[in-house]
DNA sequence: GTAATACATTACCGAAGGGTAATATATTTG
DNA sequence: CAAATATATTACCCTTCGGTAATGTATTAC
């Protein structure tokens, strides 16, 4: 409470989870998602944990979600993700783009077949 | 430990507490500083608390240090940073790019007097 | 209506985290 | 040498956090 706390510090905190940043991942490179897809990703996991986790990014406002049924489908904001850390990414600018640039001179020589370096798969689907 | 943790788990977790976040800060804006310089920005926290902070940062790579008589001055490591972060930063490229373009047009338009959209102020200094 | 499904919520636990105070160590000063 | 300065380390406290288990609630299926 000594520091200034900005919008951004609770998308830090939310980000501080390796579960909760896998999520996000999910539901950005395979569109909405409901609550049970998304536990089925985390053996180790216990479903009500999942949810658990689920509300804490909906109170960040990184995800929303929409009731289908009994299923509730969650889907990435990433607007406000974007906007709540642009402001700390610009500070940084000038490094992030030197590492960028080495990450894709990496994956064009076939040297990283992770699929996150390529973009062909941040798609979107199924909007309704 | 039932989730993948890459390299980029430590920076992350290093990033969630705003104590550590806002050294980074100064030591990216001021260039160099000792510990003394750093805990006297930071007036509701004991010395050695900053100094424990800093042992985190430095465990995780982000800042290194030399000393200089009976202190210690601290750097960023802003490659490492940058390095560990990006392939995360690289996944929700392109909301970044859009969040960063209107961070520019608000700073364009003078409605945003903070300083850390301005480019004037990384400067480096005294490198020995 | 009853049972089953899909989540959410609550209570609880152990571990980790941030903070202080006290102590230790190295360096300079007198 | 002793005293002072600058930082690191340790012990300890309290809070937060991630996790489970159990219970609650809404919706669908029978």
């Amino acid at each position: 409470m000594q520091v200034m706390s900005s919008n951004s510090d609770g998308l830090f905190r939310i980000l501080a989870d390796p579960t909760r940043r896998l999520i996000l991942d999910l539901l950005a490179e395979r569109g909405p998602l409901s609550v049970g897809q998304l536990a089925s990703e985390f053996p180790d996991l216990v479903a009500s944990g999942i949810s658990k986790h689920l509300m804490g990014l909906r109170a960040g406002g990184v995800v929303s979600a929409t009731r289908r049924g009994r299923q509730q489908i969650y889907r990435l904001e990433p607007d406000v993700l974007a906007a709540g850390l642009a402001p700390w990414i610009a500070k940084y600018e000038q490094y992030w783009s030197a590492a960028l640039e080495r990450l894709r001179d990496l994956a064009q020589e076939g040297r990283v077949k992770d699929e996150l370096t390529s973009r062909k798969n941040v798609r979107r689907k199924r909007l309704k």
